[in-house]
RNA sequence: GUCCCCAUCGUCUAGCGGCCUAGGACUCCGGUCUUUCAAGCCGGCGACAGGGGUUCGAAUCCCCUUGGGGACGCCA
């Protein structure tokens, strides 16, 4: 009598099966977290990896907590992601009719009843049986009514909510893929609504006649549903459908152990796009929390659609690090393209406003790359990376007060001053890192001194700050015009400590 | 309270009975390179929750305990 159908047969691959098909289904009640999203992502290397097609519906039954304006912000982060569906998006909301339709199929074969109980007697009852220390089950009131009674409390003006006649014997296996069979008893499952009074369907029901119309092959879902899961199997069974596969992700943890929430800080995607974190960090991140591939950890997008596979998945709570996404995405800035990244970085530059939009403008588009060359091995997000830039591409620099009292004292402003009036007379079309070393080393050589010496204090002299770059690099691209200027100004700028 | 899930370094994980005096990655700490800071390279600290079985042999299989998490709505 167990279940057994079909869910076992799972991943049967090279069979001519049916044509993969899996969903993701947020409810528009918040942004998309980290959690959700890589929900979404193991869903769609599933759809990618088995050439299937990936849907994307919007659970949005229940009208108070809906937030219509959130559903672009979340569209936009999978996108942002490059999670690009298939199908949908699909609105529960305008799918009434149909599920409508299935509950009066269930009502009339005698599956489903109507129960007059109000939400207020029903809470009530909920919470006697919490403070007794019982289990809140639904007492089965309305469950045997007679024609008679239903009228009279029809009369009364209660309209009904519809409930599913469930099982009280025997036990429903949900076979997970993740996890196995997990078995639970019938009779720990209440006849629950699957219809409210004014006509909407609750989540358990609009899911099952959503996966089922929509021809889901594969239920790929966090793991926060594996106990609603039995419930909706006998409204498969009631409907007399086949099941799909289950796959319940494990959940993703903040460090202390418990569900992420807005009180551990960051979880939006949108949050980590605006610290400056890539996608593709983001992406490989993700597909790596609760699965691995060996001892891999830098995946490419391909990579992870060849490699992914849903036994990879790993069955228990992962803790989401922050330090390890922050290193794939060093990793990404080390490695992506220079004027993609500077882009990336002028936008951030822009937007955090460390310069004017125009004046961004103005700078070349090379000179963004460069400056991502200089500091990619130093900074770990795209907003560092602005941050660091602005002083060599701008006029804005900031002059840490510690950095000009220790490196540029009297002595070394008069050897920068020395310095500069020397490559005056490089020619702007040379002013190149390769050639300034040349002369650099050359000039010191002839006073007997070594780089050592003026290093720091010329690198304060230029940006402010004793961490950065290479020397020559650094004056190559702060530039001619800009750097000798800044070497003739230390002098003052020590004189005047402000 | 009931039910469900989970259990290898602080974190992500490899391991699917012998290859394990348990491997990799992040973090941290040394060293190296060096014009600074990084990056890179080299090295170090660091775990099979506990107890019973099964077996010639258990991180791997079974049971119990403990611990953690989640779910118990006319929310999803």
């Amino acid at each position: 009598m167990h279940d057994s159908d079909r869910a076992s047969e799972s991943e049967g691959e090279g069979m001519a099966q049916h044509k993969v098909r899996v969903r993701f289904a947020p409810s528009p009640t918040g942004e998309l977290h980290v959690g959700g999203a890589r929900t979404a992502l193991f869903n769609w290397l599933f759809a990618r990896k088995h050439q299937g097609v990936f849907v994307l519906r919007f659970e949005d039954t229940d009208v108070e907590r809906n937030r219509p304006e959130l559903v672009e912000p979340i569209l936009e982060s999978l996108k942002w992601l490059g999670l690009e569906w298939d199908e949908g998006p699909y609105f529960q909301s305008q799918r009434l009719p149909l599920y409508q339709e299935h509950a009066r199929k269930l009502l009339e074969e005698g599956r489903a009843y109507p129960c007059y109980c109000t939400p207020e007697e029903l809470e009530a009852k909920r919470k006697q049986a919490l403070a007794e220390k019982r289990t809140p089950q639904y007492d089965g009131t309305c469950r045997h009514l007679t024609p008679q009674e239903r009228e009279r409390l029809e009369a009364e003006g209660r309209r009904p909510a519809l409930r599913f006649v469930s099982p009280k014997e025997g036990t429903t296996v949900v076979e997970d893929v993740i996890r196995g069979p997990v078995e639970f008893r019938n009779e720990e499952i209440d006849d629950f609504i699957i219809l409210r009074s004014d006509g909407r369907p609750t989540y358990n029901f609009a899911v099952v006649v959503d996966d089922l119309t929509m021809g889901i092959t594969h239920v790929i879902r966090a793991d926060e549903h594996l106990k609603n899961t039995p419930k909706q199997i006998l409204i498969y069974r009631a409907l007399g459908a086949d099941l799909p596969v289950f796959a319940h992700v494990p959940m993703v943890l903040a460090k202390d152990r418990t569900k992420l929430s807005k009180r551990h800080g960051a979880t939006a995607v949108f949050e980590y796009r605006e610290r400056g974190i890539l996608p593709e960090a983001l992406v490989n991140y993700l597909a790596r929390l609760g699965w691995s591939y060996g001892d891999q950890e830098i995946f490419s997008r391909e990579e992870l659609i060849e490699k992914f596979s849903l036994e990879g998945i790993h069955p228990s709570p992962a803790v989401f690090d922050e330090e390890k996404l922050l290193w794939l995405n060093h990793h990404y800035i080390k490695t992506g393209d220079p004027k993609r990244l500077g882009g990336l970085v002028k936008a951030f530059a822009v937007q955090r406003g460390f310069l004017g939009d125009e004046e961004a403008e103005k700078i070349a588009e090379a000179r963004w790359a460069r400056a991502v060359e200089l500091f990619r091995e130093r900074k770990r997000t795209l907003v560092e990376l602005a941050e660091a830039a602005v002083p060599l591409l701008t006029e804005r620099v900031e002059y840490d007060p510690e950095a000009v009292a220790k490196f540029l004292t009297p002595e070394k402003t008069a050897l920068l001053q020395e310095l500069g009036g020397h490559l005056e007379a490089v020619p702007d079309a040379e002013w190149t890192a390769e050639r300034l070393e040349r002369e650099i080393r050359g000039w010191l050589a002839q006073r007997g001194r070594e780089l050592k010496e003026i290093a720091q204090p010329c690198r304060v002299a230029l940006t402010g700050v004793t961490r950065g770059p290479g020397l020559f690099e650094t004056l190559e691209l702060v530039g001619k015009e800009r750097a000798l200027k800044r070497l003739r100004e230390a002098a003052r700028l020590a004189a005047s400590p402000s």
